[in-house]
DNA sequence: GGAGTAGGTTGGATTTTCCAACTAACTTGT
DNA sequence: ACAAGTTAGTTGGAAAATCCAACCTACTCC
């Protein structure tokens, strides 16, 4: 079988490891929670994170160079910016949800924890589904396709 | 406004947070991989992630031990086992889907990769909707809730 | 003029991770 | 019988990432 009889093949690359690369680092998913909770300041998110000021600084630059943030000027002196997200950056936050959502339903300690809510007042409850065929997504219905390069290609906007 | 001042408050806790303690361990998200794809022995995770032996074996042990995969005897002489998802790991897999469609749509480079497609055969595409009242998930929808503790309650399997 | 704010940078300690080699307990081939 | 291979680890030491407190710069406010 393909799948587990890879032999010498090495790791497997796959878009679930590159983004990990970008998003998988101590700190990064959080410092973007921040910014899409609204808080685009460096101190704040220093302190809301929790991330040490020299580690934040590197995550902010990263996702910077990788165009899931920008950093835009609000006071020319001294120069000040703040951390925004990118149209990149803003679809993060499905990922952010289902972390909610699966951390809610299966994580149990007593430690009181913020949680949170579709804007429609609803407790989280996400469902994640194929827009092709309207499908909801689970475990067998993620499926390896075809080894793709995106050297060239430019997402579409919309 | 209540979530940029927050004054002293230390790190904010949410379940954001407390999954990542969990999921966000490097190695951890593609072991889970790995799982969701049928591979379910040691020396093919491994291999399979670039995970180094010792980590692989700690970040196992720790997913064991939240409950999030288990161990299964496929062989009692020499005593040999399998790592499975439990129904909270198979729950993880809107995570990795939707790293995977965030990754495939804004990861540029020239590197190959593997892509990821829904079971009905079309390209990943996933839609992340409320359960509640049906409308899409996006960064304006994440909202804060109440803290809440969940020591005692135990999570509803269907 | 001193304190406070904002966004960092620096040096050094601590913690994680990496890597190759080694072990243990078998099974298979000759 | 004996060597080689398979599987799931463990070990020791080097390398890299992270943490932490202190420091710096350039302002503003009192």
């Amino acid at each position: 079988m393909e799948l587990t009889d890879r032999a010498d093949a090495g790791p497997r690359a796959c878009f679930i490891a590159a983004g990990l690369e970008v998003l998988g680092e101590r700190w990064a998913l959080l410092a973007l929670r921040e910014m899409s909770l609204g808080v685009h300041r460096f101190d704040q998110i220093a302190r809301n994170t929790g991330a040490s000021r020299d580690i934040l600084t590197s995550r902010l630059r990263t996702l910077e160079s990788q165009g899931v943030i920008e950093r835009v000027q609000y006071s020319e002196r001294p120069p000040r910016h703040e951390y925004h997200l990118t149209a990149s950056g803003a679809e993060v936050a499905p990922i952010l949800i289902s972390l909610a959502a699966w951390s809610s339903t299966w994580m149990r300690d007593e430690t009181p924890r913020a949680s949170y809510r579709h804007s429609c007042g609803a407790d989280l409850k996400p469902v994640l589904s194929c827009a092709e065929c309207g499908e909801e997504f689970g475990v067998g219905s993620l499926m390896l396709g075809p080894l793709v390069s995106t050297s060239s290609a430019i997402p579409v906007e919309e």
